[in-house]
DNA sequence: GATGCATGTAAGTGCTCACTTGCATCTTAT
DNA sequence: ATAAGATGCAAGTGAGCACTTACATGCATC
């Protein structure tokens, strides 16, 4: 085949996947190249090295994250809607590349290259949330006795653990469709009425 | 020295900090070794092997367990009390061992060993957990429109996404008493909040 | 049908790791 | 003092891994 760009795309999924799977460190480029039906001289000659397919692979994740920022919210959502909104948005995308996201953040504390890739990723979001959080207290939409860095982490804590569940540890049925999924919303209420103004009479 | 017996937990806590670091796979015997202040070929003749040393580990870990369940909650505690005070000991019990069990709920899908040695044990807790919620929904002391195994997810979720952020990930301060931490109650309050009856409306 | 390009095959290099062996040293109990 | 047991030290073995090199094959285009 002279299709060369078929390759690489398809080395770049499996590795997604053994990487999610088993982490970067435990994943060989003998095991991608053998998922990808690819020999392992070609996934040489497409990246340099190994740690080349785990950044080529964080810029596809990073473009399809692009429009994932909770900044994109249209006025006519409430508070309510909105986070559930970036809940679905957070879990899908978590799902989607099998929880890569999650398994890297793992791996960042002992390689060094991971921990580069992800840079500050985790904690920018997690700030991010929190500032919107703090201007949802401002505006009398979330309870204000919550520091909001809390808020933020019992979010991103129900999401991704939600995900670390199933795809991680498989415990739980994946969702058929995250938009949809009752259970998310299951999930998502009970951080949203703990943290709502005037559920708890606060 | 002719000291056996410190050597012995001095290699097992060494590689419990380290397992939980990075991972099984990544911690080598020569730095549990080192690490311990001891040489490596005392490692191999204390432990058949990198394994032996996991599943000692296992044994001391199941050993402090043993006392962590729901079910010896005294009749004088609310509901409210029972679950923060597992909440508590949830965090501290993983704090204790620097996010070991955390880490190797992760390493299990890729480290055969690893798996067989946590064996059931994240999935029967939330299921127990589980039991516990909808004991307390028959009662009316928790909402009852949630599954109860949405309610011990989500509360499982908490307490491991705190511990993850903090040991594992490097996100946010350490507790300086578990016991008493402002931020814990914060992030559990949430929870309760969210899920006693009452607190919504429901 | 010749040229170029992507891929496959086979073999190998150098490194790190789990684990071993042989011997010296130190401590403690008798 | 001496024997026994725990530890250290130096060196090595075999396996797996990332990565390389040299060469052959197939598919397009001109």
């Amino acid at each position: 085949m002279g299709a060369g760009q078929g390759t690489t795309e398809r080395i770049l999924d499996a590795a997604s996947e053994l990487f999610a799977q088993r982490g970067y460190a435990a994943t060989t480029t003998r095991a991608i190249a053998e998922s990808a039906g690819v020999n392992e001289v070609t996934l040489f000659r497409r990246f340099e090295n190994k740690r080349g397919v785990l950044a080529a692979l964080g810029e596809r994740f990073s473009a399809q994250m692009a429009g994932r920022a909770v900044a994109a919210a249209p006025d006519s959502e409430t508070v309510r809607e909105t986070l559930l909104r970036l809940a679905r948005m957070e879990i899908a995308g978590t799902l989607q590349n099998g929880g890569l996201a999650i398994r890297l953040a793992f791996d960042a504390k002992s390689v060094p290259e991971v921990a580069a890739l992800l840079g500050e990723g985790i904690p920018s979001n997690l700030e991010g949330l929190a500032d919107y959080m703090a201007e949802q207290q401002g505006r009398g939409e979330l309870r204000s006795d919550i520091d909001p860095r809390v808020l933020a982490e019992a979010f991103f804590g129900l999401t991704s653990s939600y995900v670390m569940y199933r795809m991680v540890m498989g415990i739980g049925d994946l969702p058929e469709d995250v938009a949809t999924d009752e259970g998310i919303e299951q999930l998502f209420d009970v951080f949203w009425s703990g943290a709502a103004l005037g559920g708890d009479g606060r």
